[in-house]
DNA sequence: AGAGGTCAAGGCTAGA
DNA sequence: TCTAGCCTTGACCTCT
């Protein structure tokens, strides 16, 4: 159907991918099939496994179990009449362990229930550690083959295909995905090719979903590569030439001759027509800036202090009061709206505005910024049901969830966001309207510029984009509700978020807020 | 081409214009072109290495003597232009290495003039072992169609045709014949579609006379199959060729509705139009599927964890309070739909429909799946009654426990009922409803022709659907019902399942929750 | 034990 | 339609 391979990974162009959500409102929000849809629940959980230990003691772990439960027999190659060698029995031939609810490593992960080893990718059986964590031979040579030759895939579908033995074949953008996501090591595969000895002190590595992406992307070959060798232009086309480009180290292939970009769809000029009008005014003139000013405004990111939760030892304790959790809720609250305004001020532009117009912009965006952090992290968690009891209706808040848990922004995108929502030009009450409008047009431009520089992938921007109006929506909601409401929402979601990252017991109470 | 075919009086005989479904299962594959053409690490010169593995030695003299052989230099990549495969020089393009078919292997077969490797079947270059013979990618891909569709061909000459590159065309019959004399393995074809890997002790194999014959004319399919003999399709029109065929094995496709057997006299091109003809039936389109489609699927039921309560260590409690209850039941309620969420995005046809309808269809099937899941065990349930204070009549009720304890549905089954309730087209809201339809039916038909291969009860299927409409309707009560309730009684009727498969101890306030 | 290598499986998709 | 060349894959292999 070319329908389908015309559809790209991402949202649908025609908008959010979200149906219309409103016969779900009868039900419990708990009962509401769809938010797993948007959550790649399986996929993404992980991520969450609770972390390696710096000594990777969860590797030796698993492979203690591993090797404890290990059946030396091998295949069983029989074949019966028509048997083809397939050696693997056929009850194990499709089920992915993690199928059906996210757990923690733990014994019951590497032994399946016939008592065989799993791959942490797709279930199949194991043989043993690769690259860091147990996997089969197959997810092997695909992350070897995917690394080794750069490989670039795109998901045709929504960047949350399953995983299992027969399904892994079919996208190979996702397993890539769930390779690096479940650990695997880049660093395991040797750069002189050299089989053999032992790979000390190589484990599994956690990457954040930056760099993930970065890998996915490509653009973790442009730099700071070990070969420092460029690539050629990505965009442009197939060299008819062979191997012009220098030497790889050995092993490695040599970048492919075609663009790494996939013909997938005509080489568009996404931001052209509908695109907002923006390009309509052909983009200004190749940006001689330099210095790299989104770069700077992503360390912005840097200023405050991050782990508020965790600031406030939230992890230290196994359970907290009604009353300790809304002073948390409330200094954190107070910490995170300290942060905004930090990073307003730090802006490099910030001189250039008059001082009550920034503070326009900054009263009529902390908003968005605030639910921008408190979604972002969401990957697993779009599930999360708010409370019923909100004003906001849930069909809303499905769309947030579902809309940034797909987008899975990175900790620079998410500068990017804010940065773009923040010049909102749009907002009444500004004094020099222009202004504001010609430094949107500007970093728009050059957060745009930017991606594209890091081999982003087509379209990001876009998506990034796009996600702004909805988010404005949603943010106009949140003003309109009082406070507690607006505690509710925005830091039950902080709070798992939080959680995610290190706290195994949240009092229940936070979870019906 | 087809002119050509016609006269020369080729067309499958046993094949039917079967619509390639291929794109069912196609998924999408890297986009790197010709890795091997300009990448020196990974050329397709593997054959070309001294190394030969020894554990093929014994079973493959054959190969030993292509290794061998072999000249170092490996497409001089000059066939880039418009040459498709053009590396073979013309001076071999039409001579055979031997003038008639049947012969044995020697060395002097291995190796042509000009030092390449011969197909032993056309002659053509060689590009290893396929199917336990050296031969060309044409006769392998030649081979692999015509045992997996189970095609029969005919000869219109003296079934003595030359093979060579020019002339295999001609005569799809004796190519297949050759392909058989010279050794081919059909074990070699795996069952389970499976790439990669390594086929144990599959070698060449030296047919007689009549195993020949019974490839050929496709008997072979008749016998020996897994499944026992097939019946006639019960709802599916009146064949007007008698006895279906036996079901094929696993994963190969189900031979076409219309009968293999030919009889030999009338004259081939008569075939076509007939098929054209019946294709008008109800029956939409022939299940010329590679995969046992239904059969993946019915594994998807495995997908994910069915002690759904037991997981939850219910049965280590004595007894639950209320609250222990309802917990559960929620926890419950969000693991059987993820395990649906799931179900349907594991679908092998889900990359073709888009994610919004995809979604639509979830959300309008996932109360007949839970009221099927949750009535299907009912076999001895089926005095059950609901709840009275329920606003579903008990009357209702009893229809469905009666009607399913009736029907008492097997795992396969269920999943057949679920695969066919799920694709209803009915549903407003669809973007491309015509997909969904078509779907529809080609399910309904692959279903039907499932169960019969199974050796079904006749009419089964009939039945099967026939409680989809009930089905449906209860649903719809269920949904208008409030949430409590819709729990009490979805899960009521989930709990008694579990129970009935483990669980010892139920208190009884769940009975009459 | 776990790197890398092998090479026939199957898949994809032009072109006829 | 079918063909066949190119590509990816993965069970088994060797090497350190």
């Amino acid at each position: 159907m070319s329908l389908d391979l015309g559809r790209t990974g991402m949202p649908p162009v025609g908008g959010l991918p979200t149906p219309s959500l409103s016969h779900v409102m009868r039900f419990p929000m708990s009962f509401n099939p769809m938010m797993s849809m948007y959550n790649p629940y399986y996929p993404a959980a992980q991520f969450f496994r609770p972390h390696l230990n710096p000594a990777q003691q969860g590797a030796h772990a698993a492979l203690k179990a591993f090797n404890q439960s290990n059946t030396p027999t091998y295949i069983s190659s029989n074949a019966s009449l028509n048997d083809t060698g397939s050696s693997r029995s056929d009850n194990s031939s499709d089920s992915p362990p993690h199928s059906t609810h996210h757990h923690h490593l733990d014994q019951s992960d590497v032994n399946s229930r016939n008592g065989e080893k799993q791959c942490r990718i797709c279930g199949d059986r194991a043989t043993g550690l690769h690259y860091g964590i147990i996997s089969c031979e197959g997810c092997k040579g695909f992350f070897k083959r995917s690394i080794c030759n750069r490989r670039v895939y795109r998901c045709t579908r929504d960047k949350m295909c399953m995983m299992s033995r027969k399904q892994r074949n079919r996208c190979q953008f996702c397993r890539l995905k769930k390779c690096l996501e479940a650990g695997m090591n880049r660093k395991a595969i040797r750069e002189d090719g050299m089989p053999g000895g032992r790979n000390k002190s190589i484990g599994p590595i956690q990457m954040s979903a930056e760099e993930v992406h970065s890998v996915l992307d490509g653009s973790v070959y442009n730099e700071n590569s070990i070969t420092p060798q460029a690539l050629p232009n990505p965009i442009s086309m197939q060299l008819p030439t062979g191997p012009a480009h220098s030497s790889p180290p050995l092993n490695f292939a040599p970048p492919p001759p075609v663009a790494l970009r996939i013909p997938d769809n005509p080489p568009v000029s996404v931001f052209q027509p509908q695109f907002m009008n923006f390009t309509t005014t052909p983009v200004p003139s190749p940006p001689e800036q330099k210095p790299d000013l989104i770069g700077e405004i992503i360390e912005l990111e840097d200023l405050g202090n991050t782990d508020l939760l965790k600031a406030h030892k939230l992890s230290e304790k196994e359970s907290l009061n009604t009353n300790e959790l809304l002073f948390i809720l409330a200094k954190t609250a107070d910490e995170l709206l300290k942060k905004q305004i930090d990073w307003a001020k730090a802006l490099p532009f910030a001189p250039q505005i008059s001082l009550k117009d920034h503070i326009t912009l900054l009263m009529n965006t902390w908003a968005e910024t605030m639910i921008l952090y408190a979604f972002t992290d969401l990957k697993i968690y779009a599930h999360w049901k708010f409370p019923m009891k909100t004003s906001i209706s849930s069909n809303e808040c499905c769309k947030f969830t579902g809309q940034f848990a797909e987008l899975r922004l990175s900790k620079n995108e998410v500068s990017i966001v804010k940065l773009i929502n923040f010049l909102n030009h749009d907002i009444t009450g500004l004094k020099d309207v222009s202004q504001i409008e010609m430094l949107n047009k500007k970093f728009w431009f050059l957060c745009q510029h930017w991606l594209c520089e890091r081999n982003v992938q087509q379209g990001r921007f876009r998506d990034l984009i796009r996600a702004i109006p909805n988010m404005r929506v949603l943010a106009a909601k949140i003003k309109e509700i009082n406070d507690a409401e607006r505690l509710s929402i925005i830091f039950t979601q902080s709070i798992l978020r939080i959680r995610n990252s290190g706290l195994e017991e949240i009092p229940e109470e936070i979870q019906n807020v």
